[in-house]
DNA sequence: AACGCGTGGGA
DNA sequence: TTCCCAAGCGT
């Protein structure tokens, strides 16, 4: 470590008391959060931790509510079945997230008695619970002193320590930063308080640095570097894969969905049936041997375009209906209650193109025919607006 | 260790 | 419009 650095890391007691003060006084109000008062319930610091990784703020805040007014204590959690949590999830992605948030409820339920453990090395073997999610849960919901490492941390560890190497490979540079400047006192609020710098102040984008506590022993800053910091890998493009959907109305006007399998992409969540994923376009006639059931197949105008974590999927839809008798594997659902099933972003996309957004008139009608002018940028607005109004 | 794994919002 | 992401974890 350069003296520079050195010094900065002997700063540690009065760097942390200026972050507390600076909480104090500009720490956000967010649900999940209580400031001021007694450590809140490690349940739903829990249940926050895993909801926010990776994720936004805004798009848990409305997750996170309706998770703990349907499931207040861990045993309530427990005690649903992976598909109501699944239906509960859907839209919020990284679903391997919910998966585990089940297993990791039913086994401190069932088998701890409703007690999450308080130390890290415990909090890591559940399932779900990573180093960064069991040191959030030991300071902020018991109070221990533990080292929280998350992106916030390394962007204003790297910033603070002029750390110029790339991650990912620098990161465990960055958390013996973070440890070397972790006081001893209120770990909790210390922890939380590097959250709200990282988004309210020392942001990605254009950082805020006459607003920072740590201003003036920043050594990024001092080099005039810290907006280029921490340093990223390049980026590598996003390759396209293109499919085609079969959305198979009934007489009733049910619609068919089946159950993917229970790991990988979108694992354990409904889907549309639809043809593999693949660089080639498909061609209708080679798409249909891969439809549900024979029937008279109509393309859907239009195609829905979406981007997972990895690739880019354009989807065509094909669209039928069948006789109340049709013997196919899957579900039939009712299209005025999609949000009882577990509908990725996605699927719900392709159920916009071919139906309309649900809650309009005729939207889930057995004879409606809305959607027939949609074009791929409607659909995707109308899949948004689609997604909010069910919560 | 590197890669697979979603989504909606903001610049 | 397009790109960039945001409080990581499991394998």
């Amino acid at each position: 470590m350069t003296p520079e650095r050195r010094a900065l890391a002997d700063a540690r007691d009065r760097l942390g008391r200026d972050m507390l003060a600076w909480y104090d006084r500009n720490g956000r109000d967010l649900p999940w959060r209580v400031k001021g008062g007694p450590h809140p319930d490690p349940y739903r610091v829990w249940l926050s931790e895993v909801m926010l990784q990776q994720t936004t703020v805004a798009a848990v805040r409305d997750y996170y509510r309706t998770f703990l007014t349907l499931w207040p204590t861990v045993t309530d959690l427990a005690s649903a079945s992976l598909d109501e949590v699944l239906a509960r999830w859907a839209g919020l992605g990284y679903y391997a997230r919910a998966r585990n948030l089940h297993a990791c409820a039913r086994h401190v339920a069932f088998e701890r008695a409703g007690a999450f453990p308080e130390t890290e090395a415990e909090l890591r073997t559940l399932p779900g619970i990573g180093a960064y999610t069991a040191a959030a849960i030991a300071s902020i919901g018991f109070g221990h002193r533990a080292v929280v490492v998350d992106g916030n941390v390394e962007r204003i560890m790297a910033r603070m320590f002029a750390e110029t190497r790339p991650r990912p490979g620098v990161r465990k540079t960055l958390g013996d930063y973070a440890a070397a400047l972790t006081p001893d006192g209120r770990p909790g609020d210390y922890a939380q308080a590097l959250m709200d710098l990282g988004s309210l102040v020392c942001t990605p984008r254009s950082p805020r640095c006459a607003e920072c506590p740590w201003t003036h022993d920043c050594l990024g800053k001092k080099a005039g570097i810290a907006a280029d910091l921490p340093a990223k890998a390049p980026k590598v493009d996003k390759p396209v894969r293109r499919g085609v959907a079969f959305v198979l109305e009934r007489d009733d006007g049910r619609i068919l969905l089946r159950r993917r399998p229970e790991s990988g992409l979108l694992g354990a969540m409904m889907e549309v049936p639809s043809t593999d994923w693949r660089s080639d376009a498909w061609d209708t006639a080679e798409a249909l041997p891969h439809a549900p059931t024979l029937a008279a197949w109509t393309p859907v105008p239009g195609c829905v375009r979406h981007t997972f974590s990895h690739f880019h999927l354009e989807l065509s839809v094909l669209r039928a209906r069948t006789a109340s008798g049709t013997n196919v594997e899957g579900t039939w659902a009712d299209p005025a209650r999609l949000d009882d099933h577990a509908l990725p972003a996605v699927m719900l996309k392709v159920l916009t193109l071919a139906f309309g957004p649900a809650g309009t008139a005729s939207g889930g009608d057995a004879g409606s025919d809305l959607g027939s002018s949609s074009s791929s940028d409607s659909a995707t607005e109308a899949g948004s607006r689609a997604r909010a109004g069910t919560h």
